[in-house]
DNA sequence: ATGAAAGCGCTAACAT
DNA sequence: ATGTTAGCGCTTTCAT
């Protein structure tokens, strides 16, 4: 086990002080006068025993740790994986890790979860927050941590957010439905009080409003366990024999909902149109296909991790804060068109 | 911005050392024979203000830092994307934290992230490894960290591992297609020298060799663009109209096959019967669904972090190595159903 | 039973 | 232009 060399070790090495080593190695040297000579032979030798400074000294003494906290809802859900993994990316190429978890939207875990990265000292928090989050979020904010929300927003907080139109979003796509001729349209979603998920019902609606149609929704509590979806939609679905399209709220409502779908022996979209929020492989593969709202995950993480990083670098408080509300796209496919359901 | 109280600050406000104070905070009072009154009033104080130890000042004296560090291929596959989640969850149950990252299979990134880590001071390693890192993780455990790998393992290097059972996996799955009377299975697969790939291989070509069968392989490059994975396998498919059966190797290649068997029209299982590795909702919601490999995901994460807990909390070097193979499931549904095809 | 003091590796204010 | 030195907050040896 070789023994890791500190910055003292180099210093005797080079029979100068540590000091020079530091400011050399900072990138200080010009301001510092120091000889260009005697900079190439430090960065030299320092490259030849492969010297790495320890990061974790360097944070106890800076206060930073180039660590950014995640926290998502579900790291195993589609949606939030691959935003993850995009934000992993740039925050790499820029010199930041991530340290990340899961809340299941559970406030009391959320908060240990926060504390745990403030103990770990990270430098910035990105989360999809869940709801009674507010004053653990504002005390965050109120000791200088830079926090950007995305997926969601609390009212309460003011900080930056990056979110999608949700409210166009499922209002398009229920017009969509009506446009089609269906009629009896239902929307099924988790309860919750979150601001995109009570903004994509808002959207529905407001949808179902203009067009004198009678709302049906059906809120499901959130778990991470799928009996305890599947349950409540199925009986749902058997219930309301009447309808004649389904509207999704999440990818993972949408998912246990054609599972349903499927288990019942519902023919899509003749015996029922299905529409679902998120576009994943799931519903570009089922027959029919179903038409979707696909969410610009791509320009969300962008957004997400180039907020965070102008806070990080940005020393003064004066920032104007940002709300940034990004479009989705309405892919339509088999599962909502009539025509579809004329031609069976 | 409220100051963070340091053990100082404890020990000053209570007239007593900060050696007395670290004492009873480690649990180490009775050893030391503080007295029970003492100790009952530092921690009554603690809890009082709130006082959390500042964990980087620990880490750089004690040289732990309760991270471990977790390097999947591609945590938006929902594969590793859930394997992830559950040892997140069981590593914090534990006191560890995780730092993790994609990738990509890539072997210069994974040599820059296994750096990044060891700087970071983490205090394991769970990795999936790509090639050609063998140098890299040996080094590792000669300095003495403990490594877990999991998903494959590197012949060449010697350490703990979980695996599943790939080579029968496979070969009882080309089996089943065998007694359902295909006889010219074709097999797609990433090209790749991981030892999981090439027992994954070796299982179906056993199993078509022990009934004089033809094996016809596909083999594609490892890459996350989907187009680069569709590409080949489209052409595969129309050149090869003689299939009757194909076997796709992992979930992603499974996935990006049946869109290509969508866009070709191709009738499952009549015209082609289909089987992946892995079972996820994609497999689960096609029609018809798909008959899968399920690996013991639950499992495989339990089995990791005990392995890794494990060697972090025995500090001894005399631990004798384990290799753990699991066994996988294999779940039959309609996409490889002889019956089915009849039946159309 | 409790405390003083050294030191983990680094940065930066303050010499020189 | 380069060096001395004082911490950052903690653990731990050694004294008392």
């Amino acid at each position: 086990m070789k023994k890791k060399l500190s910055i003292v070790d180099i210093a005797n090495s080079l029979n100068i002080s540590k000091t020079t080593v530091s400011f050399i190695l900072n990138g200080r040297a010009q301001e510092k006068r120091i000889s260009e000579e005697l900079v190439q032979r430090v960065l030299k030798f320092v490259d030849e025993v492969g010297y790495k400074a320890n990061s974790l000294a360097k944070s106890l003494r800076t206060g930073k740790s180039n660590i950014i906290g995640l926290m998502v809802e579900d790291i195993s859900n589609p949606f939030f994986a691959s935003i993850a993994r995009l934000i992993e990316d740039r925050a790499y190429k820029n010199g930041y890790k991530i340290i990340y978890c899961s809340t299941d939207n559970d406030t009391k875990k959320t908060q240990e979860l926060i504390e745990m990265f403030r103990d770990r000292h990270v430098d910035g928090y990105i989360m999809a927050p869940p709801e009674g989050i507010e004053e653990d979020i504002t005390s965050l904010i109120k000791d200088g941590m830079p926090v950007v929300l995305f997926d969601r927003h609390l009212p309460k907080v003011n900080t930056d957010y990056i979110e999608i139109d949700n409210l166009f979003s499922t209002y398009n796509a229920t017009r969509h439905l009506v446009e089609q001729g269906y009629k009896n349209i239902a929307f099924v979603t988790f309860s919750s009080q979150q601001s995109q998920m009570k903004a994509r019902l808002e959207g529905y609606k407001k949808a179902l409003k203009e067009n004198s149609l009678k709302p049906v929704v059906k809120e499901i509590l959130f778990n991470q366990n799928e009996e305890f979806i599947i349950g409540p939609i199925t009986s749902f679905l058997k219930k309301h024999k009447d309808l004649d399209a389904v509207f999704f709220g999440t990818n993972h409502v949408g998912t246990c909902g054609l599972k349903v779908i499927n288990s019942l022996s519902i023919k899509v979209p003749s015996d029922l149109a299905v529409i679902s929020f998120d576009d994943y492989d799931v519903f570009k593969l089922f027959s029919p296909p179903v038409t979707a709202i696909a969410q610009p995950v791509e320009e969300i993480a962008d957004n997400v991790i180039t907020v965070l990083l102008n806070k990080l670098n940005s020393p003064l408080q004066h920032q104007k804060l940002q709300s940034i509300i990004l479009k989705t796209e309405l892919t339509i496919r088999g599962s909502s068109r009539m025509q579809a359901a004329a031609q069976l």
